[in-house]
DNA sequence: AACGATTGGTTAATCGATGTACCTCGTGAG
DNA sequence: CTCACGAGGTACATCGATTAACCAATCGTT
């Protein structure tokens, strides 16, 4: 950094670097945005004139003119007391993060509790035009959301399966059935019999579509769920839900959680109540975040690649936004992961 | 949302509403703001009108006349292949963002992977105007954040223990020698005396302080470590740093991490090994992050509450940026959480 | 030599909101 | 009756960057 960077007590504008370079506001502007005709000589020179003071276009004003942030928006809600911060959401949000940084986008992160608050958010996020775009995760059956973001003007991507009548794009999770089918033919395969299924909240979309395909899957095999509990995803619910399940008459031998969190709480409490996990009973995850490498034993898990599917979400938005990307398929479909958190089935 | 909101096909701006209102621009600008002298009927006439239009004032016309754009910046620096999204930081922006939210400002969160371009990136945010502030995580001994943001004129919060000499506001951690002495003593008082400390990367300052008070404490009573093996974070090395412990000759009978997410792998790593945790050893934790709780055994840990760092950080920032907000005073000292990975020495 | 085309810029309007300086009433005092 | 004053608003410049429209040289052509 110069010294005239360290005189500027304030940031330069573009009128110092104009000054300085000995030519118009105008010519500075077109220099950065390779518009109008400047000589190759004073866009150098504008250039370095501009590099010297540190200068950069104002992103506020740049904003105001052509009434975009450069700016996307990610609102995690999370009903309170819900597990930690959802390891999920990190995972997300680091395959959102690294589509936008090369292309000098930025994330704005919102925290909030409820469905309420959460289009509240997103009313005034559009109407100050703080950001260009929204992420929308944990579709619902009846979500409000796209059509609330489509009537605000605002461009969005909601993450979950493909879907006919949407209003606005998706990014599918893949046919996150086939993962699900698959972990209970791995379980069918090992023996087990008597499996059950700890899954989220009703009202979302993957919940339904997970646990019809565990209801399918095993109605193929001439099987009946065991039991199907439902979660708020908090640790409380997770833990009850496995106790419950590991005190009922004729106990499951196989145990299949909607998320990896929730597997995690599962297998502790599987082991607190004295039991070996995968002797006595099996445990399956869905999300394959790293924590379920950690533990021992290692998490059988249903792999999503939550950070491809929030690159592809980022993808997908920015071209909504207006930039030049090219998509980014997601090829595959949630795959199964086995490790060492299910074996043969007791007897 | 009334028929005149659905009509507008775009953002309403505040002539719209002048319009609407019977009034000038400035009109509706002072009634927004408490400014001027409006007559109570006109103020509330204005604000039905801007309500029934769904309108609120531009984000970045308000940030480039105030040139304050209530956001403020998280960059979390991370290196690659470290242990995922390291939950530590998702309990630290809860925190942060749950001061935000009620002030009206935004997190704008980004993720590097080295110094180097955490710099850069404070750089660009700076020069763009995209921030008003920023909260550093991480202090380093030599940490050349603070005199760069203090150059660039943004204001900043650093999280570590409070120093003197200090360029930017500190929000300390509190005493973590503390935590760790505790932690130390706990473990004596069980019966150990061969204990092994599994630190982060020796550039980070918490890892100096957290070793040296560890040493400290092993040398009051006479004692030295057994070993202190330093980390990047990432799970090879807390795999590999614990499993070269156990091989040791005259293995250790306690270990202690620096923090959650290594002990997590830690413990894993200790079963696979064929020994029982805490009965063969014990394994402590830093940060009480809720994964800790999930596992069997539950981690004893050192709670520094994260959260209420995170929250405190905010609040100071608010306050350098000119918010009127009173300081979240952090009550208490890090403190040791005895759960199960903890029990007495063998033999 | 005169004219059109081209090169290399500049001028000025604009984005939306804000705030200072100013204007216009109505009223009460002198 | 006139003038000062306050209440209640309005006009306009401004924040920093962008861009359409415009202009001044210079060059090549016939």
């Amino acid at each position: 950094m110069s010294a005239a960077a360290e005189r500027a007590g304030r940031r330069p504008t573009i009128k110092a670097v104009a000054t300085a370079a000995g030519v118009s506001t105008a010519a500075v502007s077109q220099a950065f945005n390779h518009k109008g005709r400047l000589s190759e000589a004073t866009r150098r020179r504008i250039l370095d004139a501009a590099a010297d003071l540190g200068w950069s276009p104002s992103a506020p004003a740049a904003a105001l003119r052509h009434a975009r942030t450069r700016t996307l928006a990610l609102v995690v809600r999370r009903p309170t007391d819900v597990l930690g911060a959802d390891p999920h959401f990190s995972e997300l949000i680091t395959g959102i993060e690294g589509e936008l940084a090369p292309r000098g986008y930025g994330l704005l992160l919102h925290l909030v509790t409820g469905m309420r608050e959460e289009n509240a958010l997103y009313e005034r996020l559009a109407a100050e035009g703080r950001v260009d775009g929204a992420v929308l995760t944990d579709a619902r059956d009846d979500d409000a959301r796209p059509a609330l973001l489509a009537r605000l003007g605002l461009p969005a991507v909601l993450l979950g399966s493909p879907d006919g009548r949407a209003v606005v794009p998706r990014v599918g999770l893949g046919d996150q059935g086939a993962g699900v089918a698959e972990a209970v033919t791995h379980l069918l395969d090992l023996g087990h019999r008597r499996i059950a299924y700890i899954a989220g909240p009703p009202e979302l979309q993957h919940t339904r579509l997970r646990r019809g395909a565990f209801e399918k899957a095993l109605r193929a095999a001439g099987l009946r769920p065991f039991a199907v509990l439902h979660t708020d995803f908090s640790e409380r619910m997770a833990v009850g839900a496995t106790e419950a399940l590991l005190a009922a008459p004729g106990r499951p031998t196989a145990l299949v959680y909607a998320n990896d969190s929730m597997a995690v709480c599962g297998i502790g409490t599987v082991q607190r109540a004295g039991h070996h996990v995968p002797r006595d009973v099996s445990v399956v995850g869905y999300d394959n975040l790293p924590l379920g490498s950690w533990l021992h034993p290692r998490l059988t898990t249903v792999d999503q690649r939550v950070q491809q599917v929030g690159a592809a979400a980022a993808r997908l938005l920015l071209g909504l936004c207006g930039e030049e990307v090219e998509d980014l398929p997601l090829t595959g479909r949630p795959k199964l992961v086995v490790r060492e958190s299910t074996g043969p089935a007791p007897n």
